[in-house]
RNA sequence: GGCCCUAUCGUCUAGAGGCCUAGGACGCCAGCCUUUCAAGCUGGUAGCACGGGUUCGAAUCCCGUUGGGGCCA
């Protein structure tokens, strides 16, 4: 039989990296496994559902490059793929159980619940159903939940394919409800219901449904089904050690992705939280996870989100990034800074500069800061004191004269000259020969042309600004130093 | 509180009895390089939670303790 597993979100809001990284891993299982990943929409808590969050969830899949073979927006043949539309299949699974006197209906209010919870915590009782309407053969005809009658001896083991057999004391396990009053299922029947009907082969997910796994183990039992192979992955915690969770800021994907993180870098880090190769390995495209994942590199504990990593990661990822790629990836964020399109040979000036840039850019949305000089018209925002730098700290005069000799320099230079190498070489000649110190000559000169203090290499910086506009701005420079009040 | 999971550098991890005076990566520190900022290179810092066993031998197996986490409230 070939490997099926799903991923089963609740529209519930932005997906959660916590939450998307168990995605990932189901993807990347299903995939190594040559099987089918499947997306089905947990949406039976019609309380906290939340508008238009499906098509995000969807969203951020695409985004990270994981695909899907069956969902809730290209169907398939074990749909539907939306819980809240297979009402029918609970209800048949429910009624079974209640025939077979498995299940029974309660209509314990909810009044009686909380006092019986209270008395429970007051003896220091294990909290649960106290069983009052198991034997009482209820029929429909009053508003009623439907729950499980669990044996009450004995254990039942959840045999975790990374755990092996995990045991637990039926007697400690109370009668869960399996269909709720509005006739809705809980996810505990629903999953099970699903997961059986869609032929799922895995059942991988959080390790947060452990300690549940027992009734889902005896929801099978119960019903006659064959068990999928469990898999419980540790979770994904905060800085703080709990459980990654809102509150902990960042943590949609959607955010990542404005953020200025490539997908390929966050694709990456998280399949290294809980998951590893090799002793040493630790960059790899989507497609080499695909090749090595393996339940045998899952770790059994919790890992910490830890965001320097991530950002080291995706500085490397921008780093290694084709050069026409980068560019075409920075252009929004570049033409977000202008406010205005930027043309396509503007862009294409970039491309020798590129690399030089990737170097610097950690996060994409700096990707404007070293480049938006290149492709502004007109005078330059910037401070005479940064033009000055350290060693024309407060000598206007001093600094004056130095612009003026690098403008005599470049203005005497070939066009066919200006490129790095022989910018470079004519520049440090005139430091040398005017006894200045090469950074002392050059900072005003990469203040002047890029407006900031922090740029590109200044060589590769005057060669891509192109002649006309070096000197222009290197004459607006001399005008501002010129002025003693500015 | 009960039940369950878990435990190697600050962090992510390698390690499935001798290959371990514990390897890699991020971070951090120092040096080199240097026109800013980066990148790069070199070196360094730092860990098997603790206590008992088992064994000729334990980071690795067993038990307990402690810590962390999850679930149920």
């Amino acid at each position: 039989m070939s490997v099926r597993v799903r991923y089963g979100p609740s529209p519930t809001g932005e997906p959660h990296v916590g939450n998307i990284r168990t995605a990932l891993f189901d993807w990347f299982l299903a995939r190594r496994l040559g099987g089918q990943f499947i997306v089905r929409i947990e949406d039976t808590d019609r309380s906290r559902a939340v508008e238009g969050t499906e098509q995000l969830i969807l969203d951020a899949l695409t985004w990270l490059g994981v695909d899907w073979d069956e969902g809730p927006d290209i169907g398939g043949q074990f749909g539907p793929y939306r819980q809240s539309e297979r009402l029918p299949l609970y209800r048949d699974a429910a009624d079974r159980l209640l025939a077979d006197g498995k299940a029974y209906r309660c209509v314990c209010s909810s009044e009686r619940l909380d006092a019986l919870r209270k008395s429970q915590q007051q003896a220091k009782q294990p909290p649960g159903y106290d069983r009052r309407c198991r034997e009482l053969g209820l029929g429909p005809d009053e508003p009623h939940v439907v729950r499980l009658a669990m044996p009450r001896e004995g254990d039942t083991i959840v045999n975790d394919a990374l755990r092996g057999g995990v045991s637990f004391q039926n007697a400690l396990l109370d009668d869960h409800i399996l269909l709720k009053r509005d006739g809705f299922p809980t996810y505990h029947l629903a999953s099970v219901v699903d997961d059986h009907h869609m032929q799922i082969t895995h059942v991988i997910r959080g390790d947060e449904w452990l300690s549940s796994a027992p009734r889902h183990v005896q929801t099978y039992t119960a019903l006659g089904w064959d068990e999928p192979a469990w898999v419980h992955l540790p979770i994904i915690r905060g800085p703080d050690g709990a459980k990654l969770s809102k509150r902990h800021g960042a943590t949609s994907v959607r955010e990542y992705a404005d953020q200025g993180f490539l997908p390929e870098a966050l694709l990456n880090f998280l399949a290294l939280l809980g998951w590893s190769k090799d002793e040493t390995t630790t960059i790899m495209s989507r497609d080499e996870i695909v090749e090595a994942f393996g339940l045998d590199g899952l770790g059994l504990a919790s890992a910490m989100f830890d965001l320097e990593r991530l950002q080291e990661m995706n500085a490397r990822y921008i780093r290694d990034l084709d050069p026409a790629d980068f560019l075409r990836r920075g252009r929004p964020h570049l033409e977000a800074r202008l406010g205005r399109p930027v043309d396509d040979d503007q862009l294409d000036a970039l491309l020798g500069i590129a690399p030089a840039i990737q170097e610097r850019v950690k996060l994409m949305p700096e990707f404007a800061d070293y480049t938006d000089f290149f492709v502004v018209e007109g005078p330059l925002n910037y401070a005479n004191t940064d033009l000055m730098g350290r060693a024309y700290k407060n000598k206007p005069w001093a600094a004056l004269e130095s612009v003026e000799a690098s403008l005599q320099t470049l203005r005497a230079l070939d066009e066919s000259d200006w490129t790095a190498e022989p910018l470079e070489a004519a520049l440090r000649e005139l430091a040398e020969t005017r006894g200045e110190k090469p950074g002392a000559l050059f900072t005003p000169i990469r203040v002047a042309t890029t407006g900031k203090r922090i740029a590109p290499p200044l060589f590769e910086t005057l060669e891509t600004l192109g002649q006309p506009k070096t000197i222009e701005r290197l004459n607006a420079a001399a005008e501002r130093l010129a002025r003693p009040d500015d």
